[in-house]
DNA sequence: AATGAATGAGTGTTCATTCAT
DNA sequence: CATGAATGAACACTCATTCAT
């Protein structure tokens, strides 16, 4: 039971948002998603009407994993742990983002100055994981307030070490910011 | 006795600077740049062999910028106020940062997207400023090692903070963060 | 007891010839023949082989319109009334005539354009008008050679006023011409 | 002392009202342009900002030809003459108007259909053809209105002869209706 | 009988780059 | 010293056409 068209849209999708990651979004053009996923040139215009739809469809696609990453750490019971679980899928993933800076920071900041309502689009994203963030440090019996700074200090921290990792090509930086920042959420825990 | 050679060459670098910033590098064509500067089109390649060439042009004012910004913080004899003054100079400047992100790291994240020798050179930057920060923060007392492990958690979060408040279009996080770094500049101080 | 099959052609062609009227065969997608038409866009093929197929169709459908119309006059008893019905036909128009030019002359003019055989084509449609009208003069009495002279003035006369009327976007030339040709028409039969 | 700016512009566009009265404006590609003009592809766009702006100089350079043609009867002395000069250049130019339509009216239709705003440049076009025989009809001593009417009936009926010499692939209705004008010309001037 | 998915060839357009002057 | 003219390669996008079902 095959859904051919949902499947090379899915592929194209995640081609746009690897390219886009990895070279820049001006830099990538439709040939090469469409190349990358291993469809006919002018097939990504079946199933996407201009580039900027396609960068929509990234911000979906990035939009997605994120939040499905996070439900995956359902599984942990105390909230410290699913928050230091932010931190290590950052350290995990250390290599690319020396190479190519955050997944997340630099797919956003290109869709940005690509066009305002990508911008948008991809800063919401950012709110749901401050979201996210705050509703663990809230469980953890922070005040809503207090929740929503912690939760976007820990975002904002995250995003600046990304972005110092990449511009120094070394990952110093995050790692020690990521230590610093399990033991901020440690004790907050206690 | 002005030599106007160096001049346009001068204004022509600033054009490129600041419409990088604006629309990023891939958007901004040499034409655009000719046309900021008051230049004519074809001249730019009297100054700059090709376009990445450029680039290294828009590292090297950048560079300048930040230096000399820093060189006016000699007048200020405690090394805390100078830290604070960088702070602030971000707080000052909270409209474009909103708009397009930090003048620094934006520039840096969108030439290094271009070519690596391009993002190797924006790094360098980022190490004079760390290499900054540190000095003040030795001179505060601190062991070289801790110096630099402040000086790049401060730069990292302003990095952040400027990253969050281009991408939710929201001066808070901004704000919150630089009082929160304040703060804890004015702790090291005592 | 309704042809489907041939429904769906019918209304196919009905909407080629309506937008190849308005925007021009050139300008006029198969996809967009079939939305105009409400059918499904890959259907278009299974009525016709090619474009220039449809263009056929166009001016299959473009005679079938001028015959029936034609047809429709048979009821007036003097061939003078009919005509002028020819006349009034355009005047009834005009403001079509005036925002596209001459429903025949630009849709022959359009087709002849894209193939000479589309051309031959449409070209017969104007013979079978000009037949008609040397008919009805030679039923006023002209000779065939006189009657086909008339016949050809008054297509071309017509043809000339609504290209004027559709190039100045002023509906008098039209009327004026009509008014000149229905004296003449009348003067004849007397 | 070479003018190769203006040169290359006037190719340009002679070579796009060439190929626009031949093939159709839609039918012509900027590449055929360029390669019909002998001009590279790209450099099209270094005397053309857009295709329009294209269509717009094809509209130029016919108003150009039509008003030197028409400055050239100067040097006729009688009106009816110079009227009837008029008649002669479809004449002469028998063979084009039969493969290809009125060198003016066709391509005015074609640039119409295209674009409204060129529709409009190029029926002002006509509206100065008109000026000119109404003109020559006002020295021929009839009062203005009658002389703007004698001019548009002149224009629509060899626009329509053109046009059904084209249609029919016929040299008679031209110069059928040609003759007739001709003797009504004649017959107004003495 | 009918169609939605898919595509390759071609379109208008941009732009980094070259070069004669 | 400086530049306007010129260009070729690449881009986003369109569309007539095919075909498996």
């Amino acid at each position: 039971m095959p859904r051919p068209a949902t499947d090379k849209r899915d592929r194209l999708a995640d081609a746009a948002l690897d390219l886009t990651y990895r070279r820049g979004f001006e830099r990538t053009s439709i040939a090469d998603i469409a190349e990358h996923a291993g469809v006919a040139p002018g097939s990504v215009y079946y199933y996407f009407k201009t580039k900027d739809d396609v960068g929509q469809a990234i911000v979906d696609t990035l939009s997605g994993r994120y939040l499905s990453v996070i439900e995956g750490w359902r599984d942990l019971a105390a909230p410290e742990d699913r928050l230091v679980s932010f931190l290590d899928m950052y350290l995990d993933d250390a290599d690319n983002v020396r190479a190519f800076g955050c997944p997340l920071g630099a797919v956003c900041a290109e869709l940005g100055r690509h066009s305002p309502e990508l911008g948008a689009a991809a800063g919401e994203v950012f709110s749901a994981l401050i979201d996210w963030a705050a509703g663990e440090f809230a469980e953890l019996g922070f005040a809503e307030a207090a929740a929503r700074a912690r939760a976007t200090h820990l975002i904002a921290v995250m995003q600046g070490a990304a972005a110092l990792t990449h511009a120094l090509d070394d990952p110093e930086p995050l790692q020690r910011e990521a230590a610093h920042l399990e033991r901020w959420i440690r004790r907050a825990g206690e």
